[in-house]
DNA sequence: TTCCTTATCTTGACTCGTTCCAGAAAATGA
DNA sequence: TCATTTTCTGGAACGAGTCAAGATAAGGAA
């Protein structure tokens, strides 16, 4: 469970100011797993009701490029955020309402981070998205 | 090699009428491999002045629900089409300039295809996205 | 504490890929 | 060929995300 003071810590630790945009972003990102921006959007201003929408932007990229939340967008839907960072796990993606589950890989540890042929790429991830209906749409998609 | 015949027949098995943007674009999308949709849209004008550019995406949307061609969009990028559908083969990703390359994929036949937990999602897909420096830009990183 | 420097935030306009709309045109089946 | 239905044209519109300039606040030094 994070506090106030471990966001500092983070923030810190990351060579980033303290602020509280920042702070309250990264709040909303803990507990709105998977949200979207507007979403973040939202919940951030329950606490600051004046933030800028663009201020939340800045948030976003700055705390992703330093890997304290990670962005996740998956092909035709908007971009979404996780505090879950550093563990190399995947998604399960809904076609129909874009929703997102958590899924840790089958295979393990780093699991078909080598491709076969890499073409001459450098590579240095491997993304895994497991697209299908979640249990909410693959029931209205029966009836 | 796919001839004007052959792409009258692939439209026609899908139900799908024969039109001139959806020759133009199949053609495009075979002879422009991962290309983008202005791309294709300066492809298929060279074969027809003429086409608006909802032609082409009109297009382009039937044709990929139809299953004869595939969109590819990466994270930050733009659509992209190619015509090698059917096969499960993935994709390695420039972080910095966006191109594509196909990589088959490392274990085999549909690899990762099934999640250690699936959260109650019917999955019908796995999609794996290598992340990385094209040749080019990887020099271009070192210099 | 106070001041200075610099990063960050606010405000508001703007970009660009994509979609929506209504009428015109063309493909298919009878 | 005609009628029906789908598709295409042209242009407007949408929306997530970005850009830019000035105002503000965080962090470090005195």
């Amino acid at each position: 469970m994070s506090t106030a003071a471990d966001f500092r810590q983070m923030l810190r630790g990351a060579a980033l100011r303290v602020t509280r945009p920042r702070l309250a972003v990264l709040e909303a990102v803990r507990a709105h797993p998977h949200a979207d921006t507007e979403s973040i959007i939202g919940a951030v201003r329950e606490d600051l009701p004046k933030v800028s929408h663009q201020a939340v932007y800045d948030s976003l990229r700055t705390l992703t490029a330093a890997g304290l939340v990670r962005k996740i967008q998956p092909a035709g839907f908007v971009a979404r955020y996780e505090s879950r960072v550093g563990d190399n796990h995947h998604h399960v993606v809904c076609r129909s309402c874009g929703s997102i589950a958590d899924a840790d890989c089958a295979v393990g540890e780093a699991p078909c981070l080598t491709a076969s042929d890499d073409r001459g790429f450098t590579i240095d991830e491997a993304e895994v998205v497991y697209w299908g209906l979640c249990p909410g749409c693959s029931t209205n998609e029966n009836s």
